[in-house]
DNA sequence: TTGACTTAAATTGCATACACTAAATAAATC
DNA sequence: GATTTATTTAGTGTATGCAATTTAAGTCAA
């Protein structure tokens, strides 16, 4: 879509992405388009466009005569979508399995020992978020169908902004070290199957905890907001 | 995103949609604004935004300062759309097997009996393919979970535009029914593993079959194009 | 003829203006 | 005072005009 000329709607759309994904923007702020062409210094036609492709995307939705709104999920809607995400990256994974080159499997490995170490070293949270995502992503992309990963990625994509509460409790972190060891266990016996399995539980697991707290510590999105990452909080 | 209340834009984009689902749009063919804001007598804005949510489907490609063209799928990314078609439709009826309930699976036996009933009548095979697609429907909503669904649908779609070259020799349309009997069988047992391989076996098995009829039958897509339906041609 | 180069036409990206919708506020009736 | 009906207002949807860019059509040399 965008090919190195980047055209001002697609400007607009990246940093209104950029916004949802850090947090200035949270799920149900609302968009209005007059005041973010002014923000941006240009007309409203290119704010539009870039609005109509995040509501495509499922990042923000959009009825006729009303504002843009940052999507807001349910937990209903949110366990769903975790258990979709779970079966597409068990998906993914079950061809990864078969398909990663040692190149491949060696990255991930790096990845999950840097974790470990972090994890011993009680290193930085953020830090070892990202591990998990880069796991996660490498995890994906060894299948090596672009349409899988995009798709896969995608999903993944509409649950980011929720992932700023993400719970960090000290033995949600080592349990989510101990399924990645059976994951990396499973890939490198190459068992399909097990690796299957193994992700499509954690991913679903992970889903539950992030539902269950969000559930839990609010009555309505505004608790949350403005700002400030929520960490270090236990379950 | 539409709610009732059609926006003009919406109209042009579902009209746009129909006309690459009827043929009269044709994968490569180019979308000039200004040509089909007079069509649809409108003016060009909504034109616009109808194309920006197509592309944002991946029902067309839009770069920057060039013409929006119907999206053509080169034979290794249709190759790679029907893996992970497959991938999904097994992740979903996994699911389906243990949470259909039984009108539901009533409902399914009823079409695919339908389907066999037209088979041995020697029936329209236009008919026999909606209630292949309908099987197909129904097979995977039968997941309950709406991510899961949208994705997998929203995946379908995209290869679409390249059913109407759908090979409908005498052979393959008899291996889709068994293989439908199969998925039918594993379901009513119980066998959630088995109809997952089954569905993902035999939708891998339908693209594999599309692809190479469309690699052996064109060099280009002007090939085909403009219209008529290929039908009843033996691979 | 073929190829590069130049120019003209077509087409997109964006800004602006206006129309229409829906919600918020004020006025009016009971 | 509560409820309904005007009226205002904020905000989206669409049309139109213009500048930037691409596509095509010519033009000329090899």
């Amino acid at each position: 879509m965008t090919d190195r000329d980047l055209t001002q709607a697609d400007t607009v759309r990246l940093a209104i992405e950029r916004e949802i994904f850090g947090g200035q923007l949270a799920p149900g702020d609302a968009l209005e388009e007059g005041r973010l062409a002014s923000r941006f210094g240009v007309s409203r036609t290119p704010v539009r466009e870039a609005i109509t492709q995040l509501a495509q995307a499922g990042l923000i939705t959009k009825r006729a005569h009303k504002r843009a709104v940052v999507a807001q999920l349910d937990p209903g809607t949110m366990l769903e979508l975790f258990e979709a995400l779970a079966e597409l990256e068990g998906a993914a994974v079950f061809l990864s399995t078969s398909r990663m080159s040692e190149a491949e499997k060696r990255e991930l490995k790096d990845i999950h020992e840097a974790s470990a170490k972090n994890l011993r070293s009680d290193g930085d949270p953020n830090e070892y978020a990202d591990l998990g995502f880069a796991f996660h992503q490498r995890l994906v992309r060894g299948c090596h169908n672009t349409a899988l990963i995009d798709t896969t990625e995608w999903l993944a994509l509409r649950v980011l902004p929720y992932r700023r509460f993400q719970v960090v409790a000290p033995g949600r972190l080592q349990r989510n070290q101990t399924d990645h060891d059976a994951i990396i266990s499973a890939i490198f016996a190459g068992d399909a199957e097990a690796a299957r399995e193994e992700i499509r539980r954690h991913t679903l697991e992970q889903g539950d905890a992030l539902m269950r707290f969000i559930a839990l510590n609010k009555t309505s999105h505004a608790d949350f907001h403005p700002n400030g990452l929520i960490k270090e909080q236990p379950l």
